[in-house]
DNA sequence: CAATTGAGTTGCCTCAAGGAACTCACTCGG
DNA sequence: CCGAGTGAGTTCCTTGAGGCAACTCAATTG
């Protein structure tokens, strides 16, 4: 964790980070989303230490991305799923994953493949604008200030 | 930065968060785009230790996302841009925008707005298959590993 | 020649990350 | 009933990254 918090500027993708930014949380997120959803089980899949991971979840729970539920009383056990505030923070790991497929995945090809249940090929995100339906990139827009600006 | 390197991982989430997974990396990107491209700018915009920023600056132009130009030979000036790598990275900035604004942005609304150039309207991004063209979110895949994926 | 600006670098200090060991509650096999 | 095993953390110690301030160096302006 940054001593600097993020959650307090006036742009949203320091907000952003404020939830997912620090070192393993977008990594939690993926095993989450892939279904390692136990305590030890993504402790051993990452590797992380097991305070990081304790503290990573807690704050991830707290910011309403991942819900800790309980699957059996009797042990207690637990297990941690995505709410929908977290699933669509997913988004953003699909277009980590283009990125990354693209620009580090070198000779070996992509480590994962996505298959679109809506068509059935293995396919990549695109980004696209919610008014025209035409490709979005952050060259095609101007960035003009919003009514949540900070004035001054 | 974390001591675990994500970069060797076969993941390529884990390998787009090694370039820009740090603390400060994003938020540098977003001043760099648009347009906060000189060291004491980005210093002073940022609020970011000059330390921290000239390591992350360094670290950044090694990994190619950025580009330090010399805008000025007599005296020596400098700035920093977007390489195209660096360009597609920031479709990432514009997803975290959107999760931002739907999720942290309150009642003041969003801190800043995007004008796509094609329809001229204020937008936002949507995630659409890159085959069929329909949406395309993190509920309506499934992942499969692919050729690059660790053997065992 | 002194002050200013751009672009960093250096040094010190604190707090977060890594690692390993420890705890606690419960279950299962003998 | 006893010991081993499992899930889910917590505690302790060490190292190193981040924050802050001061310093450097080169060139420019007054």
């Amino acid at each position: 964790m940054q001593r600097t918090r993020f959650g307090d500027m006036a742009c949203s993708i320091a907000r952003t980070l404020d939830v997912i930014g620090e070192p393993w949380s977008p990594l939690i997120l993926r095993d989450v989303y892939v279904g390692i959803t136990r305590f030890d089980a993504l402790q051993q899949d990452l590797g992380i230490s097991r305070k990081v991971l304790a503290e990573r979840l807690k704050w991830l729970v707290e910011k309403g991305v991942l819900a800790r539920q309980q699957y059996s009383s009797r042990p207690p056990r637990h297990e941690y799923t995505l709410t929908t505030k977290g699933e669509e923070l997913c988004d953003l790991l699909l277009v980590m994953v283009r990125w990354g497929d693209r620009w580090t995945a070198g000779e070996a090809g992509p480590p994962a493949l996505h298959r679109h249940h809506a068509c059935g090929e293995f396919s990549h995100v695109e980004l696209h604008c919610s008014v025209c339906g035409q490709p979005m990139h952050a060259t095609d827009i101007d960035v003009v200030p919003g009514p949540g600006a900070a004035a001054g």
